[in-house]
DNA sequence: TACTGCCATGCCTTTTGGGCATGATAGAGT
DNA sequence: ACTCTATCATGCCCAAAAGGCATGGCAGTA
């Protein structure tokens, strides 16, 4: 039994006549003749009643052209279905992210991307840094969206800059610096520093470290978060400032103070990180895609 | 695309390989290679990657193996229900019945019948005469277990007769007729009659005048039920006797007394209705099968 | 380096689907 | 009653396509 057994015999069945079935399916009515023959023969159940006015259904056609309906329907969705995965229109995507940086192009590029390609399933995963390496590892991301990992993390990871930001720091609306315009990195260093986690964000103490080098003093990290919510509550509780980016602004609300870092030329990147060896699905590249659309500042 | 090519790539994905693919499927290896590559120029996607040491599947290839596998199944299955039809052993069938006639015959038959032919759903109607009659003449009913219909019914309708049985009489236990041991024809033509209604059990009538027109009297029907139930509810508050068969006994339990009738030859007959143009399927052969095999009287 | 296992390609054979002409049949129209 | 016409089946032939065999290219392995 083919494809073309049941293609045949749906045409049959729906035009309950042979010739007319035959015009349809551009072939002669002879031949269409014998594949329904054989159809039958295969199955061993005659389908058809033929009379001299045309064919009518059997109870036990009726019931086959049913299940052929479906059959051929499936057929056709499952090859479209794979098409569209080819193309990047279907399946799943699994996208990791820091929150905070990307608390302004991710919504966008979300938006735009389920426009584009509504039938994908975008799975999205708030990590920590480590978290975040571990995942595109393991193949369990396809995509992260982050700060620049370190150098030791970027082993087998492929990191491409979005977006490049000036840095700044935050503190509670009580803090002495919250009257300054802007803080010199030299009046920061003197401070107790509000910072990230060693094990869950390795990134941030190299990148204090590094920062401070220029001016030749090692910070004291009062307290190390897990998360940025705590990072925020520690801050507004005055257990000391933290280093931030000018996005950072949008998520503090009034909670804290936020001032620009003078004295440096330091940044800090976001991202797309991907698996130097996995594979990324066509529906991964638009979305990396759509990304680096939605960073092009204004 | 053709069945073919879905057996081959379900053999290729599921061996990993071309050559043992191959020979599971007794084709030559370059051959089952050729019609991969049809496949997937066909479908547009490249579903293999190849290697010197086998093939893997890619993303599209997984999703679709997943398809085919369904398909396949479900071709599988759509066969063998077909098959199953015309074997009797899928389907439903639609039987009508008498309920009091029927009360021995029918449950056995019923459980006979769901052992040999499991996957046929039995709808059962518990339906009047008349609207059995109907039934099969519309097609809703394949096969109607009845008391034998009469002329007019018969049109259209082909009978055969299952069990044929004598005439009593129930009355309620306090009924004068309670304390003979059988019924003479001439004493029950004096006695008022509850009845059948004429609308739904025309058979009813007809029989109860040929009954009488032997001993030329023309007995008072006192009332015409339109059910059983009332019927026996009629015959215990005294309203009059009705005429039955030996099998009624079963479904009066203690409420009423049964008498054989004596004085006439007249019997009932219950047996198997079946439109003469509608079309029996087989499942409705073995069930009437089964039915005849379970009339017999032992 | 030779070897082994794997898949692809080229060429030929076999199978089979399909076209054309024609036959058989039964209802419709005259 | 007879023809006409529409319908499906059959016989025969051709062409397309599936399949087989031999072989080639490639990569990991002994």
């Amino acid at each position: 039994m083919e494809l073309r057994h049941l293609r045949y015999f749906l045409a049959v069945g729906e035009a309950s006549n042979f010739t007319k079935a035959a015009a349809r399916l551009r072939v002669a009515q002879p031949a269409l003749s014998r594949q329904i023959q054989d159809l039958e023969e295969e199955i061993g159940v005659s389908l058809l009643r033929r009379s001299s006015r045309g064919v009518t259904l059997t109870a036990e056609g009726k019931l086959f052209l049913e299940q052929v309906r479906e059959l051929l329907k499936h057929a056709d969705v499952s090859v479209e279905k794979v098409r569209a995965l080819a193309r990047g229109q279907y399946g799943e995507l699994h996208v990791g992210y820091a929150a905070v940086p990307t608390t302004v192009i991710l919504p966008p590029t979300l938006a735009a991307f389920q426009t584009v390609a509504p039938d994908v399933k975008v799975v999205l995963h708030d990590f920590s840094s480590d978290e975040l390496i571990s995942g595109l590892r393991n193949g369990n991301l396809e995509l992260a969206i982050m700060v620049e990992p370190t150098a030791e993390q970027t082993a087998g990871i492929e990191f491409e800059v979005l977006q490049t930001s000036p840095l700044g720091v935050a503190m509670s609306a009580t803090h002495p610096f919250a009257r300054l315009k802007s803080i010199p990195l030299k009046k920061l260093a003197a401070e107790p520093i509000v910072g990230l986690s060693r094990k869950d964000y390795p990134e941030f103490q190299r990148f204090i470290d590094r920062l401070f080098a220029s001016v030749d003093v090692k910070p004291e990290i009062a307290v190390e978060c897990d998360s940025m919510s705590s990072l925020i509550t520690e801050v507004e509780a005055g257990r000391g400032v933290s280093l931030a980016a000018p996005i950072f602004k949008l998520v503090i609300g009034k909670r804290l103070v936020y001032r620009p870092l003078t004295g440096t030329t330091a940044t800090v990147s976001v991202g797309i990180a991907r698996a130097t060896k996995g594979e990324v699905t066509p529906a991964g590249e638009r979305f990396c895609e759509i990304l680096r659309r939605k960073s092009v500042p204004k």
